[in-house]
This record gives structure tokens, C-alpha cells and sequence, in this order.
DNA sequence: TTTAAGAATGATAGCATTTATCATCAAAGG
DNA sequence: CCTTTGATGATAAATGCTATCATTCTTAAA
């Protein structure tokens, strides 16, 4: 019930910050991360309204909630779809560039009946420098 | 350290029974569904061994862990790779009978210089059943 | 078949992430 | 200004999962 049935959504400054914060990094970050770096610029602000913001700016389209195992989630401030790497060993999410294919959407459409608005493709495996690295050391997360 | 460093696994009727229950649904079950359908046949079956097995079967290539958002886990004990389309107001799991895609991972290979073990591939909208109802209630989850 | 090693269990406590609650504050429109 | 009500900060609470540990059970070797 975040922006109940009206869907009226008021500007904040809280709101504001949280979203420069979000687009001003690739990292796909925390709530946490998000919560540590907004509060260098407003010391006073609630974990709550962080939480409550990525929520209300995923629901707005202004970003991205990314949920890679179950412990956490990750939020993205480009809200365009395109594709992900993580890698298994390092744990960092990385942005790919490579073309986003909506006629998958239809051709789900097509084949199965049901209707598809979106889709996800993420990619898992070692990323470019934990390959030269060869760090057999999992410093995953 | 479900399995330490050995790797050694032992057979126990716990996790035979879990693999059993997990291979006789196609729902794409959470934990809790399991434990629930385990203590049907062990009623002294502990949570914990659930979550244990769980990852223990996984980690064997036995299962796969789905997450959609962030608050749990689903599992599927179809361990081959295949597509999943999850519908945004009934919040069902379906299996997708589309051909799987795996030159993929050599684009990305190519394209990024990541290497690519896996991919995963989602689709979210409405699912043939909510699309006939059109029931505006959304009665997700 | 006995025995020893240690993997797996059940029970429970603990942890981390996220959500709900509520009194107060402030944005938007008259 | 004044009113309405969405948003906030502080905090409690819920949820999902993991860690701990004494005990039990599997396995393979003696």
C-alpha cells in the first residue's frame, strides 16, 4: 500500500536523493549500500524510507529491483531493460551489452498463450578479471 | 559447509524423501511448502534439514533454486535447464516449452569476455488462465 | 560383525533483510 | 493561512534462512 489507490505520489527530498544516489552508481547496490551513502547527505533519514522508496520508485519505473539468490535484493537505477553477469566468484553484478530481444515476449506469446510484458535474461559464470585472476579464493559477497 | 571440503555426501532417507516430494510437483515449491509435504511422511523432519537438503541437492545438480523477488526461494526439481514465465496476478510458476538457447553464453562470451556457465530466463505477465477470468483481483501469492 | 570417524539430524537460538505501526511533519491545493 | 493526507523517523515485529550443538545414523575399514 505504498501509493495506496490513488497512486498520488508527493516529491520529497528524501525521494530525490535516494534516486541520485541510485543512478549515480552501476553497482546494482543494497538497500543498505543506498541507505549508508544517502545518509552522508541527510544524516536523519530511516532505513524504512529507503526501503520504502526503492519500493515506490521500482513501482514508478525509475528503477529496477534485481533479486539473485534469496538473501537480498540489488536495485538498478537504469530502469531500460538489458541483461546482467554474475559472476560466481567475485559476486558483482555486471551491466551487458548486448541487444535486448522483445520478440522473445511474443514468441512466448505465440507458442504458450501466455502473455508476456517483460522478461529477465541473466547470465552466471566467472567474470573477466576473476578469469586472469584465477583466485580459487571464493571472496564471493 | 553443507558439504565441507570432501565433497562426500551420505544417503539418508530424509533427503530421498525431499527429492521425492520435490520431483512429484511441478508448482516450483518454496521451502515451506516441502516442509510441509515432508512431514506428511516424517512428521519429525526438522525445518532446518529441509533448507540443508535443499541447498545439498542443489549444489548436486539435482534441483534448481529459483528466486523472484526478494522475500523467498522457490525450487524445481527439474534440474535441466528450461524457462520460466511467472504471472504477475496470480503469482503461479509455469514451465516454458521453449527451445533453450545456449549460444548465448558464447555471445556473451564473445562480446564481453565474461564467461558464462549458465543463463537464466524469465518472463513475466499475465498467464493464459488471468487472461479468460480477467480478474482484476489480484489474489497474487 | 564390530567398530570408529564424521556426516546428517532435530531442536532451537540467532541473524539479516524487510515490513508494519504510529505519532508527527510537511507537500499540495485551495 | 488552513486543511488534507501522503511521507517521514523511530521503533517494533515479521519473515526467511542459517548457525550451533548434542545426538543419531551411514559408511567403510578392521
Amino acid at each position: 500500500m505504498a501509493a495506496k489507490q490513488t497512486g498520488f505520489v508527493r516529491k520529497t527530498k528524501q525521494r530525490e536523493v535516494i534516486l541520485e544516489v541510485l543512478r549515480s552508481t552501476k553497482s546494482h547496490p543494497t538497500a543498505d549500500w543506498v541507505y549508508q551513502e544517502v545518509r552522508k547527505k541527510m544524516p536523519n533519514v530511516s532505513l524504512g524510507t529507503i526501503y520504502r522508496n526503492l519500493k515506490t520508485l521500482t513501482e514508478m519505473g525509475e528503477a529496477l529491483e534485481l533479486s539473485y539468490g534469496s538473501t537480498y535484493s540489488r536495485f538498478d537505477g537504469n530502469p531500460e531493460n538489458h541483461y546482467h553477469f554474475v559472476c560466481e566468484n567475485c559476486g558483482s553484478v555486471i551491466d551487458l551489452d548486448i541487444p535486448v530481444t522483445d520478440a522473445l515476449e511474443r514468441e512466448v506469446a505465440e507458442k504458450t498463450g501466455h502473455k508476456a510484458a517483460s522478461h529477465r535474461l541473466e547470465f552466471y559464470g566467472l567474470c573477466r578479471d576473476c578469469q586472469t585472476n584465477d583466485s580459487t579464493n571464493g571472496s564471493l559477497h
